[in-house]
DNA sequence: CCACGATTTCACGAAATGACGATATGTATC
DNA sequence: GATACATATCGTCATTTCGTGAAATCGTGG
């Protein structure tokens, strides 16, 4: 059997889906997105500087991008460094498309 | 010259991009859109009936999803009629896909 | 014009989100 | 182990979002 208890749920997006959209539908979350534009690695402490935003609220922050595949990390010393994941990102791109194509 | 202090114009998403990417972060709107599949054309009432939320609720849901582009409303008599708008969700993913490349 | 059916708008409480300061965890150096 | 620095987590509060029922609006037919 598929499904035990009871399947109204129709198809939704799949987890990994849905967080990248939560992640990516805040202006905050879309600005901090720009920073690494062209690869750039940044700490947290570079992100909170640039936009002017608390230290706990750039790490909080950029945990959720990550959450959501948009970022990675990479630990350095004490440094924490994000950069943008072109592979995730694409892939999360295409499942939202075949999600959008099955569904209209 | 543009600017040289600090940050000229982020490159961010687009009014129209940001509202079609919240309308999408919501699980219950994401039940809703695939209410549309194969091109289905639902009036308010169906959608309320078909997935057991008030009629308000609905209404104001499929209103947020047509302000994101993601459906367009026909009125019939006393019936409004929603579909899918695969063009302008084409568009929004074009956009989309168009400042995920340019941040990163 | 009036009544009706369908939808939208409004006001509200409940729940989730966003940002912050304070504190804890982790990492190297002494 | 103690210190200093960078980051993560916690507790809290303000704001926003979600879903609802009541009331207002719109389109149609008598």
């Amino acid at each position: 059997m598929a499904t035990a208890t009871h399947d109204p749920a129709p198809p939704a997006p799949d987890e990994t889906t849905a967080r990248f959209l939560k992640a990516l539908a805040s202006e905050a979350r879309q600005r901090l997105m720009l920073q690494f534009a062209g690869g750039a690695e940044l700490s947290v402490g570079e992100v909170a500087e640039r936009l002017e935003i608390g230290q706990s609220t750039a790490s909080q922050q950029l945990a959720q991008l990550k959450d959501g595949g948009l970022l990675t990390s990479r630990r350095e010393a004490k440094t924490v460094y994000y950069r943008a994941d072109k592979v995730r990102i694409g892939a999360a791109l295409d499942r939202l498309r075949g999600f959008l194509d099955g569904c209209c």
